[in-house]
DNA sequence: GGTAAGTCCTGAAGGC
DNA sequence: TGCCTTCAGGACTTAC
């Protein structure tokens, strides 16, 4: 399930793949893949063709390739997609989405969906900053990121932690996953109302999710399913490093007690019950 | 049939 | 009362 550090690795990857290529023609194999793209698939390809790509940048949890028509492919994996680069005669996968094929004749680009909860659009003019993903807040590992900015916001907030954490256009590149890990860290439960956090306490949080970004982006990312995979097919091992998320009824690292899984927004929260109280006057569980 | 996921959309709720 | 902002939850999709 592709959260920041999987579309880091990913960007890391395209960069070195794609950029300063010229694109030959782009095949678009399932409308759903360009559903964001108003003007349709037919158009997506037209636009792009004999285009040359001049850099990759994320934004959260988004792509975008700026091109030298000045427009920019903008990209998300959803939580099944996946970008590779493949070879032109390596056979078609069989959720293949859209392929990019170059002027050089080298390894095609492949947007590869499964679930289809991703997709590719092009902005017009959004080389330098799409303004369809203008609303999307900066990650904390952004040099831009202000701790001071996101602390007062969070606080402002009447919800729940985790909840917040969520919340692209408050912080982004945080996914279900990784918001368990820093709760599991900073010793919060999830329910816990963002409007009494102390501004210490949510210091400390956001220093526990730059921390488990930071981690996982050096580990190439999260996968459990094989269905995240970096450009090259290969799939991250951070998995190995959580403490909490997916492991219900096993030991807490830190304390032993059972990890207990609670239902949250259609998904599962996974917690320590004893190092991760729920707050009083909570209603779930 | 339940489950998993991230984002968008809609309707509800709250503040002024 | 009414407008604006914020919040909560459903819809979407598909393999297992």
């Amino acid at each position: 399930m592709p959260e920041l550090p999987e579309v880091e690795t990913v960007r890391q990857g395209l960069t070195r793949w794609v950029t300063g290529r010229r694109i030959a023609s782009v095949e678009v194999r399932h409308p759903r893949a360009v559903r964001r793209h108003a003007p349709g698939g037919v158009h997506f390809a037209d636009v792009l063709a004999d285009r040359t790509v001049l850099d990759v940048r994320r934004r959260g949890k988004y792509l975008w390739l700026p091109l030298d028509s000045g427009d920019a492919v903008i990209g998300h994996l959803g939580m099944s997609g996946q970008l590779l680069v493949q070879p032109a005669d390596a056979p078609d996968e069989t959720h293949l989405r859209v392929r990019f094929r170059f002027a050089d004749d080298g390894p095609e680009l492949r947007f590869v969906d499964q679930r289809t909860f991703g997709g590719l659009s092009v902005s017009a003019g959004g080389a330098e900053l799409p303004v369809e993903i203008a609303h999307i807040a900066r990650d904390p590992m952004d040099p831009e990121f202000s701790d001071a900015a996101f602390v007062a916001a969070l606080r402002r907030r009447r919800t729940e932690v985790k909840r917040a954490l969520l919340d692209q256009t408050l912080i982004s590149g945080v996914g279900n996953i990784y918001a368990d890990e820093a709760l599991w860290r900073a010793k919060l439960h999830g329910a816990r109302p963002t409007d009494a956090l102390t501004g210490p306490a949510a210091l400390r949080l956001l220093g526990h999710v730059r921390d488990v970004l930071a981690e996982a982006i050096t580990s190439g990312g999260t996968s459990f399913d094989a269905l995240y995979v970096n450009v090259n097919g290969e799939s991250g091992y951070f998995d190995r490093s959580l403490n909490v998320y997916g492991r219900e009824g096993q030991p807490c690292r830190r304390c032993g007690a059972p990890v207990r899984r609670e239902a949250f927004m259609n998904r599962s929260s996974y917690s320590c019950p004893r190092c991760q109280p729920r707050p009083r006057g909570a209603l779930r569980g």
